[in-house]
DNA sequence: CGGCAAGTTGAGCCAGGTCAACTCCGGTGG
DNA sequence: CCACCGGAGTTGACCTGGCTCAACTTGCCG
């Protein structure tokens, strides 16, 4: 049998850019995937329901931003993860524990991915396996270096280490210099676990240090990259804490 | 040829615990797993190098908890996660990213997984796989809940949350209202984002208003666990916020 | 029993949360 | 084309939860 690449898959970033999971498969593994499978455009604020979550646990996005966020009691909301384009979304143990809602932040283009096929796949295909699994790892360990920045780093801190998070997981790399910033102030303090009108006086003060330029409420620009990145690493003026120098550290640096 | 069990392996927690990855392997997958592999006793505080980690970068928790910790230049230190019996920790993107150290909290048996062996077992069996993808899966949205904790909670409902994780955790369910704190109050504030005199003055106001009870420093009694349960998931007396039903959750059908 | 790290208690202070009033901007309808 | 509206973002003034520093007690290990 021989399969042609699916339309909707031609204009799909999954598929177009090499690194992405449908880029991996062969022509008919991709064939058989498409078949079961369907892509949607959502706009922003849609909130995906645990029915749908329920027969479509598995999404991949092709563009736009995807959040999780959890809602307390009171009203207080935090968005607790990001999934931006190349992402493979797997909410299959969401049964076991309570994990929030899948919230739009943009204009997303999805794709729910039928979990039958796309198990068959990843047991087949060595490729397709290891990217997947990397992918989910690196969601782990985005979550879990996100919750070290928000446990011990200041509004400042953490807003530099936004901008580099931002600028590390562009696919455009073409501009240097300027970060896109592809979330609202508001969803950003969210994010950040402060109040929008904090996000709002730090970043001034930061473009008051000559460090950032905001041309665009989207688009900033780091005009002192070393100082953005030294203030993301949490260096401070002073602290109660001893000098890094202070700690024994075992491990061997490379 | 007829595998038997290896003798280092009737000891290990991966193995007799029915739902440990160690458990679903076939007999020659175990003996091939563990002629392959090597266990290890480590004394609280000490931390895997760099070296160690590129040599044998999948581990698994016998015993003990492990934490993956992140230093800041000027000495902060937080403990982003934690890992515990049953865990499998997987740094074979840590080149990639920088994830900090894995430092053990308490004395920890573990046992450094062939990442070959480790990787055509996966590859091969079906339940292994499921399992070890589902353990991951759990570590990311641990972490992702944790950083929500840390967003939005204050100190009372951290720790609230805190001893709910603990209790969820443990693998012995025998002591209902007891919860066993695995580690120190000096660790625990770091992993919360707290200072240990905060952590101090926040579980004795919990003794004082009569919803826990501090027997011993690592277990604590819980006295009223719907209060309880209510400081966790972040039920205030009056915010800012709006109420949550004042929330317009859009859905989109499936 | 001495020494040291962990944990506690108290007092003061400041980063960032809160509230309120405002500007800015894109969309909508007359 | 402009008036209006509502949500996003900003600015200022105020207040408080939790950080900081310091002094102390407790518990553990040799």
């Amino acid at each position: 049998m021989h399969a042609r690449t699916p339309e909707k898959c031609r204009l799909c970033s999954m598929y177009y850019d090499a690194g992405n999971f449908c880029a991996k498969l062969a022509p008919n593994e991709l064939a058989a995937l498409a078949s079961e499978s369907q892509t949607a455009n959502i706009k922003r604020g849609t909130t995906l329901n645990d029915e749908t979550i329920m027969h479509w646990p598995i999404l991949s996005i092709s563009s736009g931003v995807m959040s999780l966020q959890h809602l307390l009691h009171d009203g207080r909301k935090t968005i607790a993860a990001f999934f931006m384009r190349g992402d493979i979304i797997d909410m299959r143990n969401s049964s076991k524990r309570k994990l929030g809602s899948l919230i739009a932040l943009s204009n997303v283009e999805l794709c729910w991915l039928s979990p039958q096929i796309f198990e068959k796949i990843v047991s087949a295909n060595t490729k397709a396996r290891a990217l997947v699994w990397e992918n989910l790892r690196d969601q782990t360990f985005r979550a879990i270096e996100h919750s070290s920045d928000l446990a011990k780093k200041q509004a400042r801190e953490k807003l530099a280490a936004f901008i580099f998070e931002c600028r590390h997981r562009n696919p455009n790399k073409a501009m240097k210099d300027h970060v896109e910033i592809p979330i609202l102030r508001l969803d950003l303090a969210e994010y950040l676990g402060m109040q929008p009108e904090t996000v709002s006086r730090t970043f001034k003060k930061l473009e008051d240090n000559g460090i950032i330029k905001i041309s665009d409420l989207s688009v900033i620009q780091i005009l002192d990259l070393p100082a953005l990145r030294k203030i993301a690493n949490g260096h401070r003026a002073k602290t109660r804490h001893a000098d890094a120098a202070d700690y024994k550290i075992l491990t061997v640096g490379r």
